[in-house]
DNA sequence: TTAAATATTTAGATTCATCTAATTAAATGG
DNA sequence: CCATTTAATTAGATGAATCTAAATATTTAA
């Protein structure tokens, strides 16, 4: 597949794709089976066989018939490095072209492919070294570190204050949907009741606004961490510049209008 | 390849490529022929044999056996929508992101594959709608529109004061040459001397600078336009702000550096 | 104007990533 | 613990884009 954009040892988007998938399945303490990575990429669970073996061969994985694929040190730190650019590009396009934070995903997946390193060390300095995506992800280093991420899921959270940390989806309908309500990262809410039988969450953004209901599947795409209220705690927090994703109406972007 | 990025009527990168190196052999005013295709894009011929039948096929372009191809209105019009982005990137790269002149091409030859429509209307107005690459190469509009080029090429002209208006050549190693010595778009200079025997031309950049020695081959690849020294012609120049390449060693970004 | 040189096309293979259909292994639940 | 459901693998094909080697055209120059 057409590269020069410099791998580190040079493998296919494909191989890319493959490789992001198995990790994001594995960060989800699920077992890579066939079936899943073939959901995830919405190929048939044949591709994936005949891909996980090739794949076991290049090392970047391992790979037993009939239970599933496990990433090796080698095929970590390959998808390590998509990762970080994915959220790397989706932040630029946010912060810099202005996308809507449901737009970033899409682009960023096929950009992730085709950039240089050296375009991605130029937008991470742009950036100023973030440590945060669009949607509250961490960013993986260039060595491939990343910091924990222990947020609860809303779904599970008991009544009380949190703040909004992370938002798991990139469904654009959905992330507009949060986006038009104000459910964004860094957003702090009061939970304050949760309907019996899968019902909807209560949660009140500001004081005397209007609640929000908000339904049980919707909550287990955020991630958000209880606000102590102690002030000292701001400073530790993982919040930064990149940044309050405003909404959609606040967004207005200094890029020149054309007439 | 892998194409979610918005073609008008999709096509593989692979398309988009033979359809550019077609329209930039047209440009030359010469004849799209089997080999010199094969030579622009490093492939044997037999491969250009075929895709020519296909894209003749898909109706981008003419296709005669043992004579050539033509781009037909709709292959053109693609071609330039490609070559439009080449462009509109080369100069984001330099402008927003720093690349040095002699490194943009090569990005943006992966790059313009990759990004979505909606992307390039961000950069161009970003740019404030430019009209010139960093090389100097006008920029096709949006809807396929190119200002005509009338620029002479330096190893042709006379002696007499020009201007540089662009520089025809992809080489990093070639550019950044010119970039040492100063040749640069926008750049004026005499040309004062032009040895006989395919000699090099002898050029005077600043009135008392030592005067640089240039190769004819080197002058080939740049195009100039006769200094007239009527003041109310600046105006109308095509100069635009996007603009004097600096030369490396000016050119310091406003970047965060690291550390 | 014909022989040699050059350019182009055809024929046949290869690699990558995918598919469907058929088969086989594993898990599950009476 | 066996039969059925579910999951995974194999087998065989396909479509893109490429290649090499062989067969034709076309051009050029003696």
């Amino acid at each position: 597949m057409a590269d020069g954009s410099n791998k580190s040892s040079s493998v296919s988007s494909t191989v890319e794709d493959y490789l992001k998938v198995v990790l994001k399945i594995e960060d989800m303490s699920q077992k890579a089976s066939t079936s899943r990575v073939a959901r995830h990429l919405d190929v048939a669970d044949a591709s994936v066989t005949d891909m996980l073996r090739k794949l076991k061969k290049a090392g970047l994985l391992e790979y037993r018939p009939y239970y599933g694929a496990t990433l090796t040190q080698q095929g970590r730190q390959m998808a390590l490095r998509i990762l970080r650019r994915h959220r790397l590009l989706e932040l630029f396009l946010n912060q810099v072209l202005g996308y809507g934070w449901e737009q970033v995903h899409g682009e960023a997946e096929r950009l992730e492919h085709a950039v240089s390193d050296f375009f991605v060390a130029r937008v991470d300095a742009l950036l100023n070294f973030p440590v945060k995506a669009p949607h509250g992800e961490t960013m993986p280093d260039a060595q491939g570190f990343r910091q924990v991420e222990d947020d609860v899921c809303l779904a599970e959270a008991d009544l009380g204050r949190y703040c909004i940390r992370k938002v798991s989806n990139s469904d654009p309908e959905f992330l507009a949907y949060l986006d038009r309500v104000g459910l964004l990262p860094t957003i702090e809410f009061s939970l304050q009741e949760k309907a019996p039988f899968k019902g909807p969450l209560k949660l009140l953004l500001e004081p005397n606004h209007p609640p929000i209901y908000l339904g049980l599947e919707a909550a287990k795409s955020i991630y958000v961490s209880a606000r102590t209220d102690i002030p000292e705690m701001r400073g530790l927090s993982t919040d930064n510049h990149c940044s309050p994703n405003r909404t959609l109406s606040e967004r207005r972007w200094r890029l020149h209008e054309k007439t």
